[in-house]
DNA sequence: TGAATGATCACG
DNA sequence: GTGATCATTCAT
C-alpha cells in the first residue's frame, strides 16, 4: 500500500515532519533507475533563529529553497566534495527543512554498492552524503519537486519502530536542540 | 585523528 | 578579489 506524501505533509511543523519521515521510503526515479530507501535518520533545521541552519543569517543563492513552497528538495555541496538532501518544510517564507542523514537501502542495491565501490549493505546509505552518492542525488536535483516523479517519499503503512532523538550532528553550535530522529536499533543509522 | 577539496559567504 | 568556514567521509 504504498501511498506518495502529498504536499500537506510537508507543509507542517518541522520537528513533526522529520520525526514522521522515519520508517518511510524515499524514491529517486532517474536516467533510467529506480532507487530507493528507507529513512532511518532525519534531522531538523528550523526558522531564522536556528544557529545551526543555513537560514540563520537570511536569504543567499544557496538556501533560497528553504524558504520556498514546502515539499521541494534542497540540495547543497559541503567540504566540497559531499552532496546533502533535505526536504523543504513549512509555509513560504519560513525557512525550514529536513535533513536525511541515513536510509536502509531497498531497491537498487546493485547500482548503489557500483556508485559507492563499497560491498557492505550498512556502508552503502548510513550518512547524509553518502545516501546522496548512493541514489545520485546531486545539485541537479535542488528545488526539485518531491511531488514529481524523479524524487518522492511514499508511506509503506509500516511502523517506523522505537524512535529515538539526540543533538543534532556535525554543527557547531545549537547542539543542545534533540532534533536530529533515528530508528532505534537500525544497523543503517550512522556512527 | 586528520587530510581531502571546492562552493559559499562576508568583507572591502 | 581574499580568507574562513563547512549539516562529511575515508584512510591512517
Amino acid at each position: 500500500m504504498a501511498k506518495r506524501l502529498s504536499r500537506q505533509f510537508y507543509d507542517r511543523s518541522t520537528l513533526r515532519v522529520a520525526r514522521e519521515l522515519l520508517g518511510k521510503h524515499l524514491v529517486v526515479k532517474k536516467d533510467g533507475h529506480l532507487l530507493s530507501g528507507k529513512i532511518v535518520e532525519t534531522e531538523a533545521y528550523v526558522g531564522f533563529k536556528d544557529p545551526a541552519s543555513h537560514a540563520c543569517r537570511g536569504m543567499t543563492p544557496r538556501n533560497e529553497v528553504m524558504f520556498g513552497d514546502p515539499g521541494y528538495a534542497y540540495v547543497y555541496i559541503t567540504y566540497g566534495i559531499h552532496h546533502c538532501l533535505n526536504l523543504v518544510t513549512e509555509r513560504e517564507g519560513y525557512p525550514a527543512a529536513v535533513l536525511i542523514r541515513a536510509l536502509e537501502p531497498v531497491d537498487g542495491v546493485e547500482l548503489m554498492k557500483k556508485r559507492r565501490g563499497r560491498r557492505k549493505l550498512r556502508d552503502l546509505t548510513s550518512g547524509p552524503a553518502k545516501l546522496c552518492q548512493a541514489l545520485g542525488v546531486d545539485r541537479k536535483l535542488n528545488g526539485a519537486d518531491l511531488c514529481s516523479d524523479t524524487i518522492f517519499v511514499v508511506d509503506q503503512g509500516e511502523a517506523a519502530g522505537k524512535i529515538g532523538c539526540s543533538g543534532r550532528i556535525g554543527i557547531k553550535e545549537g547542539k543542545n536542540k534533540k532534533w536530529r530522529f533515528f530508528i532505534k536499533g537500525n544497523q543503517c543509522v550512522s556512527r
